[in-house]
DNA sequence: CGCTGTCCTGACTGTCCGGTCAGTCAGGCT
DNA sequence: AGCCTGACTGACCGGACAGTCAGGACAGCG
């Protein structure tokens, strides 16, 4: 199985069942035979494509956050302003729905595989500096277009941002705090890096 | 085996073992023999004392916290003022020595495995509240002692700063950024929140 | 028609590991 | 002495599960 090859239509079912089952039952719990009983076919199909557990989880992960970064273009392009873009970028992870609940659960699993897989952690830590990357974008965007107020240093402004939009949805996820809450939590933080001006 | 119960000597050999197999294998590869091996003992002894292997991560889980409570206060009790303990506070998790580095892959392995372990995770809900709280603590002290600024609310203001130390821990754990910068943001999220003056 | 490659399956295997159990041993009590 | 108990062990069991394999179905093609 190659990583950038196109999926043919029974690959990309394979995927999206490995996607529900390790949201389910963690990236520990994902089971071949799970994944071909929710996909509808043989353990020995999913097997054929991904000669080992590792490598379907793999695949699974670089599929959702491929799926996941679509979803995000969508969510921020019909927005007037990088003002705007910021904010709901930060808010999204927070979303009960699907895809960011998913992608949440995949994150969490995830998170905890990549120290015993090494070819899984490069994959989490590109997407992850992407996601940052992108913040640190906004910001920048923001001050160029008007919307916010220019950062004295934008890039440790994003970083700060994403960084406490993380823990806030950790403490969500915990049940620390409720998503009203957890809402104003990181609506606070904008406005304490990026003043109104 | 109970939580609330005075560790014998051989119990906490058991659970210092499992401790370290955690951080070194992820809870997920935390192994009866391993512990055993570790120890020194038979594995048959250390169901003797932790029947099932949930119950030994639970209370490695709190064996390890309750440590690590005692290094906080140990850490924190001689500095001079509330601004200075929150610094250090906020600073301890970005250490790479122990207890701190172990503490940290411990939290990173249970934090994935208390979706399935209805015991623990009321166990790390518990732990990570104490932590937030502490840190509010410290930012109201603050207020009161001078030391820093009185911040309009304060408790949401203690909740971004252990977000975003959490958050730049994980970017810390990842690789995304080395330490001194780490800390740079950590100590500039304080600044954010608590201007001097 | 047969040949070949792709897709796909059921049945099987080897291994790992949590948990059990029968039993040993040291030490205290009567 | 005999008896009991708590600490401790080696050997074993049974289930779960990743990965294998021999082969079937079927399309495309000569």
């Amino acid at each position: 199985m190659n990583a950038s090859a196109p999926v043919s239509e029974r690959v990309a079912v394979i995927l999206e069942s490995a996607c529900r089952v390790v949201a389910r039952d963690g990236a520990h719990g994902l089971r071949m035979a799970a994944v071909a009983e929710e996909a509808g076919v043989s353990k020995a199909l999913v097997h054929y494509y991904f000669s080992t557990r590792r490598e379907l989880l793999r695949h699974a992960f670089a599929f959702s956050e491929e799926r996941l970064a679509a979803a995000v273009e969508e969510l921020l392009a019909p927005l007037p302003d990088a003002a705007a873009r910021l904010e709901h970028a930060l808010l999204a992870s927070l979303d009960p729905e699907p895809p960011w609940s998913e992608q949440r659960a995949l994150w969490n699993e995830v998170w905890s595989t990549m120290r015993f897989d090494d070819l899984l952690r490069p994959l989490v830590e590109d997407a992850y500096r992407a996601w940052v990357e992108r913040i640190v974008g906004l910001v920048r965007g923001g001050a160029e277009d008007g919307s916010l107020a220019p950062p004295a240093d934008p890039v440790a402004t994003g970083w700060r941002l994403a960084a406490a939009a993380d823990g806030i949805d950790s403490m969500l996820y915990l049940g620390l705090l409720d998503r009203r809450r957890a809402r104003e939590l990181v609506r606070g933080a904008i406005e304490r890096e990026l003043p109104r001006g």
